[in-house]
Formats: structure tokens, C-alpha cells, sequence
DNA sequence: ATGGTGGCCCGGCCA
């Protein structure tokens, strides 16, 4: 089962990108994030002609995300389940193949001294709680996406030009550390535990020429999944061409016992 | 230190 996820930044703008990958690419599964899209404007149509059920939550001009699926989508649920958080339309979850699969955007956080970043860390912390409520460690769970934080150093570019700044802090680094801790393992690092390679780079100043990146799209997945992949790959060929987004997608194979 | 690019939608906001 390959499941994959992708920061599409506009699905309006990048469907012809995305339904180029999923020919080539053939997930089973696609969490997307920053569809920017209304649930009205999703185009479920284009993706079932490519053999995908659809599921998708958004409100129209921020966020958004989606999960396709052909091999199954069921159980779909919506928001982190909390009056203050469900707002902003960042996480998606269903049953697909056997897999409990969220697709998650976790908020910016936009600097440190922001009220957006305390915002993000009480996101991360609210999404461990719903995976308590929700599942079990036990259970093959994939939490796919978007989480704004770059894991470790080795996922900069250069951890110094990074010192102050959001997705590198001590306190980010935890909240994602916290998540992990309920039982879940970062599929890409685990199958390659010194690869400096990157799934987002800066539109700006040629970043992804000059291997400017982090690697903050990330699929986190629970025991009996992380022991059966077989196979993980971050596809910097969809952040060339023409109107990429700017990140790329990953993704892992994994098998269902 | 600033601004560089791209997406929203058409003046800034957001990343």
C-alpha cells in the first residue's frame, strides 16, 4: 500500500500537476493540504476518472485538505473535534485499506513572538489527544502532512540561518516529539536515518536550485506500519516543471497485516 | 537588512 502526502498550495491552481503524479506516481492513498478550496469546489470528479474516491474539508480560500483513495474511504471525519480548534480546516481523517490515514496542516505559527505560535503548539498537542480519543497505538494509523517543523538539524538546510525563527525552535521540536511519543515513528527517517534531503523550498531566490529546503512534510506512522515499509521516497522531480508546488510529495509502501 | 516568488483575488495577506 503506498500512501503519500502533498502540500498542493492551491488545488485550483495545481490539479494539472497533481493528476500528472498520481498517474506516474500511483498512491493508494494521497493526503493533500492547502487545497484552498471551498468542499463545493473540490473536483472529485477529476480524481474518481482516475479511479479515486475523494474526500475533502475546506471553506473556500485558506487551508484545505483532502484524502484520495482507491483503495477504500470510509469513516471520514473532520476537524480536531474541540470548539476553539475545529476553525481553519486543517485535518481530515478516514479509514482507507485497513489504514486509520490523517491529512494534517499544521498551523505556521508565522514567528515566535506571534499569538499564531502558540497557537501551533497547542494544535500539535490538541491532535495527540484526538489520536487518544480516536484509535490506538495498537491500530495501523498514518498521520500524513504538512506539520510545519523540521524534525531535527539535519532536516535545514542550515540549522544557523534558522536560530530565532519558527519550525526549528526547542518548543515546536517537542510538540512534534510529544505526538510521535503516543506511538508513532517518521516513516522517511526511520528507512534513512542520514539522508539530508528536503520536501519544501522557498519559491523565492532559486532556493531549490541551491538545495535550500526542510523536510517538513512528514508521515508518521504507528509500529505495525513502520515495520512493513518497504519503501520510502521523497519526489523532488514534481518540484521542477512548470507551476510546481512549492513542496513535493512523499511518500512510503507499506502492507496491512 | 531587505527582498526575493507565488497563490489568493485585485490591495494586501499569507507562506
Amino acid at each position: 500500500m503506498r500512501i503519500a502526502t502533498w502540500n498542493v498550495n492551491s488545488l485550483t491552481a495545481r490539479l494539472p500537476r497533481v493528476e500528472e503524479w498520481l498517474g506516474y506516481a500511483r498512491p493508494d492513498v494521497l493526503c493533500m493540504q492547502e487545497t484552498k478550496q471551498a468542499d463545493a469546489a473540490f473536483p472529485h470528479g477529476a480524481f474518481e476518472a482516475l479511479g479515486y474516491e475523494s474526500a475533502h474539508h475546506g471553506d473556500g480560500r485558506w487551508n484545505g485538505v483532502a484524502i484520495l483513495s482507491r483503495v477504500g474511504l470510509a469513516d471520514v471525519a473532520t476537524g480536531l473535534g474541540s470548539s476553539d480548534d475545529d476553525e481553519g480546516t486543517r485535518l481530515i481523517a478516514a479509514d482507507c485499506g485497513g489504514v486509520r490515514v490523517l491529512s494534517a496542516y499544521v498551523p505556521n505559527g508565522r514567528a515566535l513572538d506571534d499569538p499564531h505560535y502558540p497557537a501551533k503548539l497547542a494544535w500539535l498537542a490538541r491532535l495527540r489527544d484526538l489520536l487518544d480519543e480516536t484509535t490506538s497505538p495498537d491500530r495501523p494509523v498514518a498521520v500524513c502532512g504538512d506539520f510545519n517543523v523540521a524534525p531535527e538539524d539535519r532536516d535545514v538546510w542550515d540549522p544557523g540561518e534558522f536560530a530565532g525563527m519558527t519550525h526549528v525552535s526547542p518548543p515546536e521540536r517537542a510538540a512534534l516529539a510529544a505526538l510521535e511519543s503516543w506511538g508513532l515513528v517518521d516513516a522517511f527517517r526511520q528507512r534513512y536515518p542520514d539522508d539530508r534531503l528536503f520536501s519544501w523550498w522557498d519559491y523565492r531566490g532559486g532556493s531549490f536550485h541551491r538545495h535550500r529546503g526542510m523536510r517538513i512534510d512528514l508521515i508518521l506512522v504507528t509500529e505495525v506500519l513502520a515495520r512493513n515499509t518497504t519503501f520510502a521516497l521523497i519526489d523532488r522531480q514534481a518540484r521542477k516543471g512548470e507551476k510546481p508546488s512549492d513542496h513535493t510529495p512523499v511518500f512510503i509502501d507499506t502492507t496491512v497485516d
